[in-house]
DNA sequence: GTGGCAGAATTGTCGGACTGTCAGATTATC
DNA sequence: GATAATCTGACAGTCCGACAATTCTGCCAC
């Protein structure tokens, strides 16, 4: 049966306030850009402490919604950027134990839709991005770190080039849980480097030519072969082991 | 060109200190469920004062790396859970104003997916849950608020029975943007609730049956759906205002 | 306008303090 | 003996006051 009485919870004053200041900032009443009055200020305006203000402050400036330029003392609202969101959801999933197969279903829904609207909406200067990032990869390959750090700017800058930042933001996540697996496969199968690299260049073309179709189809054989890597690498490493 | 030297930058000691902390808890180090100690002990052990280990401590807790049960006192460390963090995805989308196109395409390539592995791996609970939210759509429908709410569910419900805690979280910041555009949808298109409904019935069954390609060509008419009713209800809007 | 400088303002950090509440032990009550 | 009331120590939330280091600002000279 339903409980007569909910759990009365006063939240803390610092979370409240932190709300407060949230709203103001979604609501568009504090616009991006704006600096904020100084802590003593809002302590006064709050009508509370000083250190309750600075709990208050720490919230926000973890969901990114108040930064500090290089070497600025007063705080000013900023717009949450995909990569300072995206690394709280890759903790999150590395935490909870997500499977290689997991991170590659989601690969493969996001990154072929990606490489699809990246066809059709790329601007120049996202492509010439894109192929120096496959031009670091080709050159750099032989560094493992290196390569991995290419093969995530590759996919990052796919996503970028679509335009569509509900998927860079959904993108994002994904490269940092890649990295470990992409490590391993480079580092045990001679043949990835160059596959990765021929994929890369199919890709680029398809986009180039604003061949949407193309795009998506060599993304997902690109993805696809990621798969096949990692099965291979596995199946390697427990006949060593 | 290049920067010759980077900013070096002091972090100040909340920052650190909540990364020491996120370190331990990543590397497993400090497990889930444990208690930490208590906020005095803490500060002696990082050599800190208290109020400098509060501010650590709001860091961590926002990230969902720590928590505290209802009602109790000490800190335990918790897994970041979906919502938890998709929450924070969810603003900085919203306040980077994306479009409903961006949010469509995004769960076009979400969702259909999703489907896909829920017909394969959803499990009798599951099933059950999808066909319980989806009755209580047919139920409330007429009260908007939570019609839109059971369709979110519906699609969450998918996301979850997908057994795939990638697209889980990549699915949960779509949930809070669909919102505001559903309501204006389902508000003014009467026929709206009819094809949801009708929808929903087919990817449930499609998912019972364990029709994996269905569910996702299902879905997929069901989000293209979604793009007629917005472009119908703007269209709509436009003549009107 | 540019550069430099003194003083005001602001942040990061500290120590100490008080209150309300929670957990566990102790005692009283049936 | 089991349950209820009470006591006690620990701890979180909040406050106050303070100080050093850095940044910001207005002013002056050039």
């Amino acid at each position: 049966m339903a409980d007569l009485f909910v759990p009365l919870n006063d939240h803390p004053a610092y979370r409240q306030i932190a709300n407060a200041i949230e709203h103001r900032i979604v609501a568009r009443s504090l616009r991006a850009g704006e600096t904020l009055p100084s802590e003593m200020d809002l302590a006064r305006q709050f009508g509370v402490n000083r250190s309750t203000i600075r709990e208050a402050i720490r919230e926000l400036e973890v969901h990114g919604l108040l930064g500090r330029g290089r070497g600025e003392k007063r705080l000013r609202v900023t717009r949450p950027e995909p990569r300072n969101v995206s690394s709280g959801v890759s903790r999150a999933l590395a935490l909870h134990d997500v499977t290689f197969s997991e991170l590659w279903e989601a690969m493969m829904a996001i990154e072929p839709a990606a490489a699809h609207h990246a066809a059709l909406r790329r601007t120049a200067a996202q492509l010439q991005a894109l192929a120096r990032v496959s031009a670091r990869f080709k050159r750099e390959s032989s560094d493992t770190a290196a390569a991995v750090s290419a093969v995530v700017d590759f996919f990052t800058g796919v996503a970028a080039a679509s335009g569509n930042r509900v998927l860079a933001m959904s993108q994002a996540p994904l490269n940092l849980l890649l990295a470990p697996a992409l490590t391993r496969m480079i580092d045990r199968l001679p043949q990835a480097r160059t596959r990765i690299q021929d994929a890369q260049a199919k890709i680029i073309a398809a986009i180039k030519l604003r061949r949407a179709e193309q795009a998506r189809i060599w993304m997902e054989k690109h993805i696809r072969d990621f798969k096949r890597g990692y099965e291979l690498e596995a199946l390697k490493t427990k006949r060593a082991g």
